[in-house]
RNA sequence: GGUAGGAUAUCCAAGUGGCUAAAGGAUGCUGACUGUAAAUCAGCCCGCUCCGGCGUUCGGGGGUUCGAAUCCCUCUCCUACCA
């Protein structure tokens, strides 16, 4: 049985129309993913996710296991019934602390450890730990531990995280068979590191290829480096991936990074912008982003995006959300969450849409354009 | 009528001779946010500005001093207590 299929191939670029099969249900795609770090996305109930069309949210192996433990989620039923959502689920392996939580850390040979954020207990995470923990939430879709080195690495640091990462995937693929889990319907992922190194991206690629996972990671962009460059890194480094495997950029982007890469054959997607800057009062339309606390919106009493179907554009103006955020009231991150999200969701919907059409490129140049246009 | 305290920028509020266009908040305006240590962070917020500065401020008026938001006199208004 195939995991994941590919169900149309656009004719002028890389993008593809597929399904990816969990445990939990099926994913269509190209998908966007809702960050849910903490067994929660953000301001926004399930039943909203549902609603917005969510297919898949993600959860993270370093918050959850400091906290409440992924032992306790475990011996409560797992996470998808901790969080009330039956849905699929991708856990990220810690791996992105290694960037994001650098001061905090120790890098070993045989994994991490960590200062706790909380309490600044020490924390080993190796590639074992990692899948142990993700196993214990109960995740569809577990991440290998990787090393995701910062974007203005040395061309010799980059080549070290390489190798720890290609170890670390090793480890993790000979665990999760000895563990068991080929042919169970839940996935482990492999991550492709090198940052700006296009020579390594495809070595990396090409050593987890011969490993055999059941999709594929782009890792490592979104570093730090300028967005030509972060844009540049995942075109070269998805055709290193096999073609009927899902392929996942890990962590971006804005609107207009999604449908490039998209173009590039990019089947997945998570970011936290659209729900980090909803909470930052940035509204996303298809005319650009703007702020809804400007005092260009203080008597406009239009939706955030005119004929945009779902709770908050039915229901709400701008001038009632840009008094929302003034005040400090909990229901504007709330309901422009709602927003952002299902603006992400739906532009990927129609992105599978187009490609299904056979017109994406010329539907995704246009929306760009209009986007852009905007800001 | 008496006594005491007070009046600082849009608001609250520090400052009691030069380092003060004046701390700190708040409000207001603007910007950032990319596998979430982020309901966070940054800038501007007296006027003008070619952003390097220039000009006018600390209830009103007068004075002391090289120099005053800061000291003295006086007036106005607030607050508390006493008659």
């Amino acid at each position: 049985m195939k995991s994941f299929v590919v169900e149309k191939k656009d004719d002028k670029t890389l993008a593809r129309a597929g399904t990816l099969e969990t445990v939990h249900g099926e994913i269509k795609t190209p998908v966007f993913m809702p960050v849910g770090t903490q067994a929660t996305v953000k301001g926004m109930m399930p039943k909203d996710l549902e609603e917005i069309g969510s297919q898949v949210i993600l959860g993270n192996t370093y918050h959850l296991n400091l906290r409440p433990t992924s032992e306790l989620i475990a011996d409560l039923g797992g996470i998808h019934s901790f969080m009330n959502w039956d849905k699929p689920i991708l856990t990220d392996s810690g791996g992105f602390q290694v960037f994001s939580l650098a001061k905090l850390r120790k890098l070993k040979e045989d994994g991490v450890s960590f200062k706790s954020h909380l309490d600044g207990r020490e924390i080993f995470l190796g590639p074992r730990e990692s899948l142990d923990i993700q196993r214990n939430l109960g995740s569809d879709i577990a991440m290998v531990l990787d090393e995701c080195p910062p974007g203005e690495c040395s061309r010799k640091e980059c080549s070290e995280a390489v190798e720890r990462t290609l170890r670390w995937a090793k480890v993790s693929r000979d665990y999760w068979t000895e563990k068991g889990l080929d042919e169970t319907g839940y996935h482990l992922f492999g991550i492709v590191q090198g940052g700006a190194y296009d020579d390594m991206r495809k070595y990396c690629a090409d050593s987890l290829r011969e490993m055999d996972f059941t999709g594929y990671a782009i890792g490592g962009v979104s570093v730090g480096e300028p967005e030509t460059e972060l844009l540049r890194q995942v075109e070269i480094t998805a055709p290193f991936l096999p073609e009927d495997k899902a392929k996942y950029t890990m962590g971006v982007g804005t609107p207009t990074q999604l449908l490039k890469m998209v173009g590039y054959g990019v089947d997945m997607f998570d970011c936290v912008m659209p729900s980090r800057a909803a909470r930052h009062a940035t509204a996303f339309t298809k005319k650009g982003k703007i702020n809804i606390k400007n005092e260009r919106f203080k008597r406009d009493d239009s939706p955030v995006e005119e004929g945009f179907d779902n709770y908050t554009c039915n229901n709400f103006s701008k001038a009632y959300l840009r008094h929302l955020f003034a005040s400090k009231e909990m229901l504007g991150p709330m309901l422009l969450t709602l927003h952002n999200l299902h603006f992400f969701l739906n532009l990927m919907n129609e992105a599978r849409s187009h490609i299904l059409a056979g017109d994406f490129q010329e539907w995704s140049q246009a929306w760009c354009e209009e986007y852009d246009a905007g800001n």
